[in-house]
DNA sequence: TATCATCTTTACGTTAACGTAAACTTGTTT
DNA sequence: AAACAAGTTTACGTTAACGTAAAGATGATA
């Protein structure tokens, strides 16, 4: 047998609650087993939340993370048409961040040169301090 | 007197609705003018509008981007505090901006290996075509 | 002058992604 | 046995970011 989770030991490691982790549940992103009325989550449950976890910092919805997931699931053992599908899927995601990727380096260069006005701000100020602060 | 545009040419230009682009008026991310109960919009709001919509598409919501602006304008005249105050907001936006391209690079490679493994798969139902479709 | 096209305000509706509360079960500790 | 911790279901509430009428003002055009 390969290594369980309980939900509050997920929710801990990956700083969720465990509310989201059973609405991520519901919304079909997460297969936990059961024992009983508990809910056990397989190693494979934890990768996914993680994947799930990384896809919602970047901006993709639940719904399309689940999109991704069944794709996956389906791809692997799939028919040529599915397997085309899915490349064709991969390549939007792709293309998405790619732009992404130029988002941020545009706001990463606009955030370098406010910093540098921001610098040279301050060092106007201590060469002409205000009178009042003077000697 | 520099260039002003009407709200439908922005709207059209950055392909967002009219009702966005006053919504973000009522968020105080844009401040255009009047001419009778029409907004002029100058070239400020131009860029503005476009740097709200790039810090959308980096997940930012309309709130944080608000701040940013408030920030910034208050910062050209500020005070050391101010400038302090704004050099850490651009240093938190720094590091946040650098775990999202961390995050797009592991999922880029993910990607890769996916595609890599379509195609493989691909490869597989060429050279072994099922019976039924053989000679 | 009538009809448009484009603009306006007001206001209720919608969706996603949970938060929060209530009431209950199950297993563990005192 | 009683209390406690951790889990459960059910269901209503909340926030952000608009969508979608409805009803009216304004200037240009047929």
């Amino acid at each position: 047998m390969s290594k369980t989770y309980s939900i509050s030991e997920l929710a801990s490691e990956f700083d969720v609650t465990t509310r989201s982790i059973r609405f991520y549940e519901d919304q079909e992103l997460l297969h936990p087993t059961r024992r009983g009325q508990t809910r056990i989550y397989s190693s494979k449950d934890r990768v996914r939340l993680k994947l799930t976890l990384r896809g919602k910092r970047l901006g993709f919805s639940l719904a399309e993370i689940r999109e991704l997931f069944e794709l996956w699931d389906e791809t692997r053992s799939g028919s040529e048409k599915q397997l085309h599908l899915m490349l064709s899927k991969i390549n939007e995601r792709k293309a998405a961040l790619e732009q992404q990727m130029k988002d941020i380096t545009m706001v990463q260069l606009e955030l370098e040169s406010a910093e540098i006005r921001c610098r040279q701000a301050l060092e106007e100020l201590n060469e002409k301090p205000p009178l009042t602060t003077t000697r």
